[in-house]
DNA sequence: TATTAAACGAGACGGTACGTCGGGTCTTCGG
DNA sequence: CCGAAGACCCGACGTACCGTCTCGTTTAATA
């Protein structure tokens, strides 16, 4: 059932495996992303750098590995579905801001970003296996929303995604700061405003 | 009358600092921006490495100076103000997109990017002196809508720049595509639909 | 027994090793040793810098195993003993003279001097691994005459070394010219005529 | 009548001059020849780079101007001339010992034999503006003593003054050591015994 | 005494080489 | 036969000096 065993990863050391993404997580928050070295890792890890260039192509591979090995039993922020929208995305909201406050997910997160702008490829795994998911459970929620005449039936959700996520992104991006609580409630009168009914 | 504009940079090469500038603007579209090194803008600038280490700290200050001398002129996108509070909206976010479709900008934005998730000092220099002012204009020109009772009076015009800004910044930095002219149109429908009046 | 041989070079490339001695002693020769730069004998050895700088702490360290390299085998310049004092030193200087006078060797050997007026230790190792061997062969040399009383028994030896191997020495290391056999035969007359028993 | 009045020296600071060769034979003690640079010797003395490039063509050419400066008045050592040519050989050695043997004079003198051994012109410069006149002096005095009787009249007086010089030349260049008032005097007796009458 | 041309201090400039760091590959050895 | 260890070739780093080149600013011989 596992969708692609190829490659047979012959005998693969899990600790070594674990190690590197451990090390990864910790340097990460240590040394600014453009600092942080292979070497730097194999060291941390006790692990020779060939067994990273052997499982991974690049630094960020190994840094999405991480992010992936981080984020994933609970995938990333969850959002509820209690019947109450406002509520719902206020909880969906603070939480996404908590994590970008917290300074070891925003180390990681900025490093994330650099990636992206770096690389393309990493860029579309980062938008397919994280952001996807995501911006579609928001999505679907909006899509239950209008149903039941929460919200206006003709909006456009996916543009509506856009003004809850983006601009939350673009402060944390841009370092323009003033992510607090009472910035998700306002936010939240102005996107509910704007696809109020009727 | 002031005794000693002592600091004054001494005796220093127009020369040298336009053609750093322009070297490093050419480069960043023609190399991926983490293989962009001092040596190949000295080299390409026919100057020598010391030139650039005596005048910029880092190869991020020498990309910001190099994005100020492109973005002097015209501060950024200019916002228009006709009256028709649509009109001038849609002209800048649509001369944002091409922005930030036109390859050479988009490059050039990235490497940016990836600087500010770098360095909080850059971070610093590129919200005051490229954000804050092209920020400021569209909260004025809200503003004027406020009074002449275009947009709701009481609405948080803050958080109102950022509905505009942010959707268009998030979707083009994570490459989430889709940076077109109906985009815009439809961000602006839900935005002023946000703060139509009563 | 030793538990620990740790200090052992680890694996240590033969191949670069000879290179780049190789390459330094044909650069001493082809360029003038103030220009000679650890650049051009990584170049010509086919070799990183590093590896250069794993292994010699200095410029000097390289051209001294070069030297060590070269006379290796025959430990320099060897004095025969036929029982004839006189031809044997002759045989001896003119050898060195020819050394001297040979171009690649005087541009070698000139370099090591500018090392030894450098570097102490530099002096030191040349002093013990190449001097000292061939001054003390002389030394014996003359004690064997001693005792045969083809000279005197009282001479001071390690003035009489000086007698033959200074002059010979400073005429080359001050450029004063005249290194002929003519020379050496001059030479001879009164070092022996200064050792002449009774 | 002045041969060659050509490139009229203009007006040329003393002041800058001596400064300058004052601060070379201060840094030559202080600093490894090697380390020894032209910018540290114009800070120094307080005097701007080109100022030395324009009256001197290297570094070496300084360093020599500063050696003639300093053995200036009392050309080197000087050859007394009593009657008793031992006497007189010796006082000389001796003071030749001392001079190798003084640290600040030592260090000024190895860096005259870097540059000797690196650039022929400044060799020659040496032997006829330093060495020659000495050598002259000193063959000199074997003359008259041979005419007297004291010496051989046959014994060759180049290779005479050599015996004299090279050995204690060689020992210091080559850090041998045992420069001493004895070693002088045992020299003294082999070479005196070399030339004695019939 | 005022003019003027050079030499001067200062230091920026285009370069070369330094000695170091790290990248990505290859080789050796131990479990 | 994988993995740790680390040497290897290479390219770039940021620094130190090179020798040249402006810059004003003395300075001393003329005009």
């Amino acid at each position: 059932m596992t969708p692609e065993p190829k490659a047979a990863p012959a005998r693969r050391s899990e600790r070594a495996r674990s190690a590197i993404l451990t090390a990864t997580a910790e340097l990460v928050f240590e040394v600014p992303y453009g600092r942080l070295t292979i070497e730097a890792i194999a060291a941390r890890a006790g692990v020779g750098k060939q067994t990273i260039y052997r499982w991974w192509p690049t630094k960020g591979a190994v840094l999405f590995d991480a992010l992936l090995e981080l984020s994933g039993g609970p995938d990333g922020v969850a959002l509820p579905e209690t019947g109450d929208l406002r509520a719902d995305l206020a909880l969906f909201l603070r939480a996404t801001v908590a994590e970008m406050t917290e300074p070891r997910f925003d180390a990681f997160l900025r490093a994330v970003m650099i990636e992206i702008q770096s690389d393309p490829d990493l860029a579309e795994i980062y938008r397919d296996r994280l952001l996807a998911p995501q911006r579609e459970a928001i999505r679907e929620r909006l899509r239950v929303a209008a149903l039941s005449g929460a919200i206006r039936a003709d909006a456009d959700l996916e543009v509506a995604v856009d003004l809850l996520v983006g601009p939350v992104q673009t402060r944390w991006a841009l370092g323009l700061g003033g992510l607090t609580e009472a910035y998700v409630d306002s936010l939240l009168d102005l996107v509910l405003a704007a696809v109020r009914p009727s």
